[in-house]
DNA sequence: GGCCTTCACTCAACCGGTTCAGTACCACGG
DNA sequence: CCGTGGTACTGAACCGGTTGAGTGAAGGCC
């Protein structure tokens, strides 16, 4: 707090000097490191507060080749991004995580792929990151063949089916589909549709495949499906689409929670009333679902607690050099106002 | 792409020897430095290339004490962050800024300022960062001191009232909340409420009083303003205590768009039309206004250029060592479904 | 032909930490 | 009294780049 003109760069030398010990004192008292006494361990942190040092990260790094961050590379346009709740939570479980050890994280907004890709290369060539979180596997995804020669520490987020290989963290989404149709169908409901997204998105595929299995299970009518961006827009115009139709389904099932919102909406502007013309079942459950009116009912499921895991689990990859793939909690059904019996 | 055994980590110095140079030559041509032959230049990124290198920017950032990275450290629950498409389009905006320059963004979500205050100096001192982003200014900000003494280079976004001699960005609120409740009283309405933020806040001490100042001007019958937590709990919660009272408001204006979802449902939830019975404003637009019925008009503004704009400015200031403060554009009214003239 | 530039490149020091072999000192057992 | 082991600490090499002074050759000018 002392007035000490420019505020000259001060180095672990300083400290040391300070201190009255060596370089290497200061070094093992800062990485707690056993062989120190303890009256000299005070003394050097005393020394630092009093210079206000802090290691210099970048001179640790080079010299330990130990590296405090990690990455995760999003590959979705922004304004969409924006809209889903879930990246922002999960970014935040990632976080939660990370920060205990000390350690950051590398976010991009990416375009593409192959801009993904690029990326991650950068930081795992050029040192920046110790480790990387892969999200939003296409089936057969060019990020495999691509990553996977790297030897970089992976995390993937998704069904083993699609991750290649990489250590992976996934939500079983077929039961969860499953469990959504067969409680749509215990209401009564038989001509039940899905808003989901593209097919080539990897966990879309999977949805898209139990809806279908459960609905010819199930004996009910045959189910549409609407593959769609994601997009609030996408929902809206997938829900006039289904609600023109001539077999009207009675209830549908979407793929997040801003369709349901967009769906809700359409259904008020067609003139039908929620639940009893037309349920509605969201899928990632965030507070969206409870402003709305009616409420949307939603599979909800624990997205920041989602990536606190997958930062957990990175980390005993990276430190152990292996890692268990694990499902993580099955997305729960939570009934609210924009489910009932048809009419 | 050959199969070169165990990936031994590969140098400057091997790249040098590969292309029959020096050091120094690939240092040169990796920082696109004059003083090397077009012919050498091709040899050494042709070595670099078969080899896969990159420059390791620990060493590189030791060595020229330059720094790649610069800080953003949000300070509001993860639940609400997730909500509030505010944050993802900024930060995508200051990527697509960082990117150009390939900075990378540090981006860290914290409980409070004084979590948000070590942060920055932790950043700063460790040399991670170049330079740092402040956003979410109180009055009376207690960073201002802590991290004015720090000689970092910091770009603040809020009004320079607030940002205490900071280089600043800011949307001129006052104006727009004018234009806003200037155009509630032209479609005819006199009892117009405001849903905003706690009185801490900057910005929204900023706009509760020109809101204020506006209705005194027009002479409208006292205007209603309720702080509250940008949640779309406390917008629902705000909204019906407003609806509820003896005099109730034709119109709202809310202080972002989560709440004025949450608004338009308790309206349809106590049986008021909208806008007939209730016009709602919003700030901040987002997709989230289009997709509701009706559509939500707002006060909108371009978020992602803001974002790009703010890193811009943080650029100047660390190269140049100067930033000139700029207001950007205000907030525009979009008039659309949910205003109109009182019954 | 001699002198001065300019260009292309090399060499070694340096950035600020970490690491590890080595040293000094003390205590303890025999 | 010596050896042995352990603890506390030092010193120098090292991490992988950058930087700037220095070198040698080519070219221009009188």
């Amino acid at each position: 707090m002392s007035a000490d003109g420019p505020p000259a760069k001060v180095t672990i030398k300083d400290v040391a000097a300070r201190a009255g010990v060596s370089k290497g004192a200061v070094s093992l008292a800062f990485n707690n490191r056993p062989g120190l006494a303890d009256a000299t361990r005070d003394r050097i942190f005393a020394a630092a507060r009093e210079l206000g040092w802090a290691p210099n990260l970048a001179a640790r790094s080079l010299s330990s080749s130990r590296v405090d961050a990690v990455g995760l590379a999003i590959c979705r346009p922004a304004r969409l991004l924006g809209l889903e709740p879930f990246y922002m939570e999960f970014v935040s479980g990632i976080e939660s995580v990370l920060a205990e050890q000390s350690c950051s994280l590398l976010l991009r907004l990416v375009r593409d792929l192959d801009e993904e890709v690029a990326q991650q290369e950068r930081w795992w060539k050029s040192k920046q990151v110790a480790g990387s979180i892969l999200v939003d596997f296409l089936t057969d995804d060019p990020r495999l063949p691509a990553l996977g020669a790297l030897g970089m520490p992976v995390i993937a987020v998704g069904h083993p089916s699609l991750t290649g290989g990489f250590p992976s963290l996934w939500t079983d989404d077929g039961t969860a589909v499953a469990e959504a149709v067969r409680y749509l169908a215990a209401l009564g409901h038989r001509r039940v549709a899905h808003v989901g997204g593209a097919a080539e998105l990897g966990h879309s595929a999977i949805r898209n495949a139990a809806f279908a299995a459960t609905v010819r299970e199930l004996g009910l009518d045959a189910g549409r499906q609407t593959p769609t961006g994601f997009s609030g827009e996408d929902g809206a115009r997938a829900t006039r689409t289904l609600l023109s139709s001539a077999e009207r389904p009675t209830a549908i099932l979407y793929d997040n929670d801003i369709m349901a919102v967009a769906g809700l909406s359409v259904a008020s502007e067609m003139g039908l009333s929620v639940p009893a013309d037309l349920s509605l079942l969201a899928w990632d459950d965030s507070q969206l679902c409870r402003l709305t009116h009616p409420t949307l009912s939603a599979m909800s499921h624990d997205v920041h607690g989602f990536g606190a895991e997958v930062a957990r689990t990175l980390f005993a990859l990276m430190t152990t050099g292996e890692a268990e793939s694990r499902q993580v909690p099955t997305p729960a059904l939570t009934p609210r106002g924009s489910t009932g019996p048809p009419r």
